[in-house]
DNA sequence: TTTTGAGTTGTTCGA
DNA sequence: GTCGAACAACTCAAA
């Protein structure tokens, strides 16, 4: 029998710096293969998320396709799948990256065990993290729990290795008679909304892929990376990077981004202060930070970091949640965020904040509940970082935001969208209000409504919550919690 | 073991 | 308009 490898792709849709793809197709001719995971132990994929991977892998088909390899899709369990195309490829070397929830690790684990014991190699590799959770400890042996000591124990390592360049030849392994009928066309994959295509908004904003990646790396890198400190926090302005759903489903790895900072850097790329590139590496650094409590605390995305918090008081009021979902909660600058995720599946960091702030706080909402409408509406909804964020906006996790920290959505919108150009882009009906009372529409007269056009509680809401009120009974919660 | 300094992203109030 | 203080106390991480 000669060498032959088998490679799963799962969230490292790339061929650069894919280390676990240059192995097996150093080996030999390799099958690539792709399962849509339905085996029941794992969270099944929010509905923006799946329209994304389903353009990604399309591209990654391309790409493959392009360098004479071939990437065959399947759905089902990979416990049951994997071993199966083993067997009748007879493929003696299996090859992934590895993935860090604790289902997945659950399931590679049996996969990787039950290959072994038949006599297949496999080797896993790290495509998607600078460091593994468990390499980075405190003095003590124990995992971190606060941001600043741990990404100072992390650049204490030094850079990161160098990106590797993708397999320079792709020799596919062509899929034995029995496995056809296992092998499904893109479409029957069904990963795309149909009746009703709700997509619209995601093509117009995204070019999903690793060509889409590095396309959006180079115009980050180029332009927008200057004045990032600052600019990041401008929702009305085009100042971050967009790169969270290319980091999601692997089209571009931490390492690559990494060096292609630093390379920026050092060749004067980034006019503004050296500041800019450090906070940006250090956004990287919250992923990997995400990843780590991840690891080490495998229920993150359904129980409390901090136990304390399961005697928090939450509310059940579903006209509310509904109205948060759907962008009607009369405050612009919530409804704009809601929309715009909703119509892109992305919101821009400070209005998630916001946004989550408003449903935690003011409606006194259960945090899971806005975990899982991201998880279903974001294209970068992702295990590590969606938990992490939102459990640091309750207060209830890692590094957490002190419980005074209530953002109001009227000031947060003045200071950060001060023309109101972000509220008037996701929100039509007030368009012609002027800046800053678009963020308060409620306290114009009746005469600057009418000359807009605005009529509140018909063509806008009128605010579900007041906020003063809202604030203060989330104070009286978080004060009932006691002392620990 | 004990001590010490520090901890992503805010708001309000009063001088 | 601007500025500093108050808003709880706790826990983490390292010395």
């Amino acid at each position: 029998m000669s060498a032959s490898s088998l490679f799963w792709f799962r969230d490292d849709l790339r061929l650069a710096d894919n280390p676990a793809l240059c192995a097996a197709a150093a080996h030999g001719p390799v099958l690539c293969l792709y399962i849509l995971d339905e085996s029941p132990k794992r969270r099944v994929l929010g509905g923006a998320a799946r329209w994304w991977l389903s353009r990604s892998l399309a591209a990654l088909a391309e790409e493959l396709g392009a360098r004479g390899g071939r990437l065959v899709l399947m759905r089902g369990d990979p416990a049951r799948l994997i071993p199966m195309v083993v067997a009748a490829t007879g493929v003696d070397l299996v090859t992934w990256n590895r993935r860090y929830e604790a289902a997945a690790i659950a399931l590679d684990s049996e996969v990787k065990r039950e290959l072994t014991q038949a006599g297949t190699t496999v080797a896993s590799y790290n495509a998607s993290l600078l460091n593994e959770p468990w390499q980075i400890a405190t003095g003590s042996g124990t995992p971190f729990k606060v941001f600043t000591p741990y990404w100072r124990a992390v650049r204490a390592r030094g850079e990161p290795a160098a990106p590797a360049p993708a397999p320079t030849q792709l020799r596919p392994l062509p899929l034995p008679e029995s496995l056809k009928p296992l092998a499904l066309d893109h479409e029957r994959l069904m990963l795309e909304p149909t009746a009703p295509d709700w997509a619209g908004g995601m093509r117009e904003a995204w070019i999903p892929g690793e060509a889409g990646a590095t396309g959006a790396v180079s115009s980050f890198l180029g332009e927008a990376i200057a004045g990032y400190s600052e600019g990041r926090n401008r929702p009305d302005k085009v100042s971050t990077s967009r790169l969270s759903p290319h980091l999601r489903f692997g089209e571009i790895g931490p390492r690559q981004l990494w060096h292609a900072t630093l390379a920026a850097r050092h060749a004067g790329e980034i006019p503004g202060s050296a500041g800019d590139a450090e906070k940006f590496l250090s956004e990287i650094g919250w992923r990997e930070f995400s990843y780590h409590l991840l690891f080490h605390h495998p229920d993150l995305a359904t129980q409390n970091f901090n136990a304390r918090f399961d005697a928090f008081p939450w509310r059940q009021d579903d006209a509310a949640l509904h109205a948060w979902q759907r962008g009607l909660t009369g405050y612009p600058i919530v409804d704009a965020g809601m929309r715009e995720l909703w119509t892109t599946g992305w919101m821009h960091n400070r209005v998630r904040m916001i946004v989550a702030s408003f449903l935690i706080k003011h409606l006194l909402i259960d945090w899971r509940e806005g975990e899982r409408w991201f998880w279903d509406t974001l294209v970068d909804a992702d295990p590590a970082n969606n938990p992490t964020s939102w459990q640091w906006v309750a207060g209830s996790g890692a590094d957490a935001a002190p419980y005074f920290r209530i953002f109001n959505p009227v000031t947060q919108g003045e200071k950060f969208d001060p023309d109101g150009t972000y509220v008037r882009r996701w929100i039509p009906e007030l368009g012609q209000l002027p800046a800053p009372e678009i963020h308060s529409p409620w306290t114009l007269s009746p005469g600057k409504l009418a000359a807009a056009g605005v009529r509140l509680g018909e063509t806008y809401p009128r605010p579900i919550i007041d906020l003063g009120f809202g604030r203060q009974r989330a104070l009286d919660a978080l004060a009932s919690l006691g002392r620990a």
